[in-house]
DNA sequence: TTTGAAATTGCAATCGATTGCGTAATTTTT
DNA sequence: AAAAATTACGCAATCGATTGCAATTTCAAA
């Protein structure tokens, strides 16, 4: 076979004396093409090497068989094992995925998705970035007829199909299991607003404060505390109180829970004895510190392999207009050493 | 804008009474239309809120712009890294990436690369999976016109562009570091051979013994030890052998030195007093564990864009054949706890 | 042997954008 | 103002596959 050169249906057909017409149904397993016949163009085709040419057909068919993926940064686990989970799910359907990563710039994002419409997917599948709150570009999505699914950071006011987790519930858990672990005055390292998934993780913070009597006090939580370096930061302030909490649950990351873990061992206080920490993600190290990080598992994997299935359930749905739908995946508290007060793990 | 409709050239065209052509060029920037058209046109698009079809353009210009990226898992840190940056190199251009993932399944892996071949790709970028040695896949995307780049696990004999880390010589400067830190039997955790990455650590480890003097002794290699729990089946091996090592260098990754640590540990064996430990690869998580793992830095977001800079180039190159090429990148080594024998690290 | 129904195959348009070639319109030159 | 040289635009084919409709063939029933 020559560079460049790919055998097309008609290349079949020629070689066979009959029309590209038999050839494409053979090749789509149409049942108006003989057995003989269609026995041969396989042959033939298998024999030129032929590969179907799917911007033709895509093109022709009016659908490309593409979902694509923006998230704010591909390397980060819990994207990578959410596209992992898309992926998974996707390939089995002969579908393909276009990754694209925002970086957390609003105008990225933009970018990305224009990109993404400009390649007809099917369906885009996004998180949207931490900076920014105007949603045109989304809007734009389904202008276009193009199907959107967010999932874990989402427009809430858009209503368009969602996977999130319960944010709230998970953190009402986590700050509760604090409290009956003993711990009276819990920090809160909390998140930019503007995202929905922090501002949940906070009324879970403070429905559970509410639950249990305790007041709420104004110094403990600490804004835009979402890296390990801002959660060292926020501890340090924290830990300098005239009062200092006796636990600090980091919402935004075990990555700022590390921060708050490094900020305590270098200021020798005794976690869990002194300080109880929770984290939020389940991140691959959070078991591996010491002591290891109590935090949430929000099964990322499985939420990606959700977000895959939503897209193909509704595709098969006839309805004219899809309704809004949002599905909600409970996370885990996986309770460790940096919580264990009382020696209880 | 009605659901599904799409505005095209022709709708602007018919709007403005000009032909699709002048459209096409003017969206284009060719500068065979007149400037007046153009911003005319230009005003129309955006009124119509057009966006160009790729797949049609594609299909008449030939190719894809359009990359393929096969990686055993998506979700590992280094291969997620690798992704991020040949995203971002290749975003720029406007390209577009189609990640698959083959899960370490050679059969699998074939079928990514067919489907990538039939997206009609312009170039497809692999790290082949641990499983299987026959390469007539990759060879068919060569015969396919596409250009294939190899990075980190390629096939050696396959003539491509590659893009490996320097394995040999990462491996020899850390078993010389363990050697010269005073380490003197020191064990190897070694991954599957077949894979040439593994063999070339192999043989970095063996030349450095040599270059120090000291004799390879057979029962401190372990075959096969690449995942945390064979690292710690592989441990508690060496660690109950007569003769045990002082030194265990797990050069398939940082997960296998994590499960030497924790053996070491469960063994009350101390690190890096008794124990000296170097691993692979710089995971976030070498650096918090205590203590810290010595490890080997991949730059692998650097990787990434490397890749994506070595395809445009090649592509601007006209000869008819493509010599095969292999950029190597350096690898560092981290020096950190838990290789410091006599204090120093 | 005819007739009718069913099974195959071919024809030609279509998806949307691009581009070589040719013609008309405009500008420049003399 | 006519001739020459540009410039702008239209025509029609093309990329490769798909598909409605028509034409032909096949086969069985009458």
């Amino acid at each position: 076979m020559k560079k460049g050169k790919r055998t097309t249906i008609y290349d079949i057909a020629a070689k066979l004396g009959i029309t590209a017409s038999s050839v494409s149904r053979a090749l789509n397993n149409s049942n108006q093409v003989n057995e003989k016949t269609r026995e041969l163009i396989m042959k033939t085709a298998d024999e030129l090497n032929y590969k179907r040419n799917i911007l033709a057909s895509n093109l022709r068919k009016g659908h490309s068989k593409t979902i694509g993926v923006v998230v704010p940064r591909i390397n980060q686990n819990f994207f990578a094992n959410v596209i992992a989970g898309i992926e998974e799910a996707t390939y089995q359907k002969g579908y393909n995925l276009i990754i694209c990563q925002s970086g957390e710039l609003h105008d990225k994002e933009i970018q990305c998705v224009n990109t993404l419409i400009n390649q007809d997917v099917d369906c885009i599948v996004i998180s949207v970035s931490a900076d920014g709150n105007d949603y045109q570009h989304l809007q734009n999505v389904i202008d276009h007829g193009i199907q959107l699914i967010q999932f874990d950071r989402v427009a809430e006011e858009l209503e368009t199909l969602k996977v999130i987790n319960d944010n709230e519930q998970a953190s009402y858990e986590a700050v509760s299991h604090l409290i009956e672990s003993g711990y009276k005055r819990i920090g809160l390292l909390e998140g930019p607003q503007n995202l929905s998934i922090f501002k949940q993780r906070k009324v879970g913070y403070l429905r559970a404060l509410k639950a249990y009597n305790i007041d709420v006090i104004d110094e403990l939580i600490v804004e835009n505390a979402w890296t390990k370096e801002l959660g060292a930061e926020g501890t340090r302030k924290l830990l300098t109180l005239p009062q200092p909490p006796d636990a600090i649950f980091a919402s935004t990351s075990d990555f700022s829970a590390l921060g708050v873990l490094e900020v305590a061992n270098a200021m020798k206080i005794k976690v869990p004895a002194e300080l109880g920490i929770c984290g939020y993600a389940n991140e691959g190290f959070s078991e591996i510190t010491s002591p290891s990080i109590t935090t949430i598992d929000q099964f990322s994997i499985y939420m990606g392999q959700t977000v895959a299935n939503l897209y193909f359930q509704e595709k098969g749905n006839t309805d004219t207009v899809t309704k809004p739908k949002i599905i909600s995946i409970k996370p885990e508290l996986i309770i460790r050493g940096s919580t264990a007060k009382n020696g209880k793990s």
